[in-house]
DNA sequence: TTTGTTAACTTGCGAAATGCAAGCCATATC
DNA sequence: GATATGGCTTGCATTTCGCAAGTTAACAAA
């Protein structure tokens, strides 16, 4: 894998975007964080741990570290207790939500019993379109929020 | 990670969809493995082991046996060469090609150097349903033919 | 018909990633 | 001052990965 300096993937080097994709979030648990902060508006290390999934600690810290150096996500502190943090997907995160979009679809169509919120489903029948602005407008104005 | 008597993922479970499809193909090879039959023409062994990602002998055949038995593809033998194996995806397999255009759209958006045919450049531009009902049909056909 | 070749794997093994449990540490609360 | 909370890190056994080498059946050429 061509990594740069700061151990980065270089997004230079010619290759395939769906290599590219992989390669950042090509694995059983990345999506899954980012599913949980989009779609299910978990923000904090306590919420993702307890997914119904079950990812193991150690794996989360993990996926949270390599989510920041991809740029995909971003980590702020909590400004009512110093000790606790928010995490929020960045543009380039929430960029990835038609691709969670397209396997909900896809998940959807091949389970007897597709777990989705009632807002989801309903998404899916008709245009997703206004409920992706509708969670792009909420998250960039946590950001705006956190960033002042 | 709850499987049937036949080691196979319960598909009449309860779960998140996005879950199911990561459960399946999130890893680094397996869709890997897809795009190289749907989007650039691999059929055997021989052409998924000389992609230009490298991947080793021993995961390609654990990859090719794991797509099989989540029913995402199909291996047939060749007519002509009875040492030979053709490998086409399923029904279910070409459903995941919305994923793939996804991550075609999300890694050439951040990619300075896409790697990517000019059918696919140009089909990413306006609408890919050409190019998908295509590729469905060409495959389609070709499984025919081996059926016989 | 022997000899070599091709296609599709399997096996062995060291290295890396995973999953579980436990521990840690800086706040925050009582 | 003692306890609790949030967000991790560490240790360790198990699993998966990646590389190299070996295997086997079918074909092809001499």
């Amino acid at each position: 894998m061509p990594r740069n300096r700061n151990n980065q993937i270089d997004p230079a080097a010619p290759r395939c975007p769906i290599d590219y994709a992989l390669t950042l979030v090509g694995d059983r648990w990345s999506l899954l964080v980012v599913r949980n902060m989009v779609l299910l508006g978990m923000r904090r290390y306590s919420e993702f741990l307890a997914a119904p999934e079950g990812i193991s600690t150690n794996i989360l810290a993990n996926r949270l570290r390599s989510l920041q150096e991809c740029g995909l996500i971003k980590k702020y502190p909590d400004p009512v207790d110093r000790k606790a943090a928010i995490y929020l997907p960045t543009d380039k995160g929430l960029e990835l939500m038609p691709i969670l979009v397209e396997m909900l679809r896809w998940g959807s169509k091949n389970l007897a019993n597709p777990m989705i919120t009632d807002e989801v489903t309903r998404a899916l029948k008709g245009n997703t379109a206004p409920l992706l602005t509708r969670i792009e407008r909420t998250i960039r104005a946590e950001r705006a929020a956190l960033q002042s």
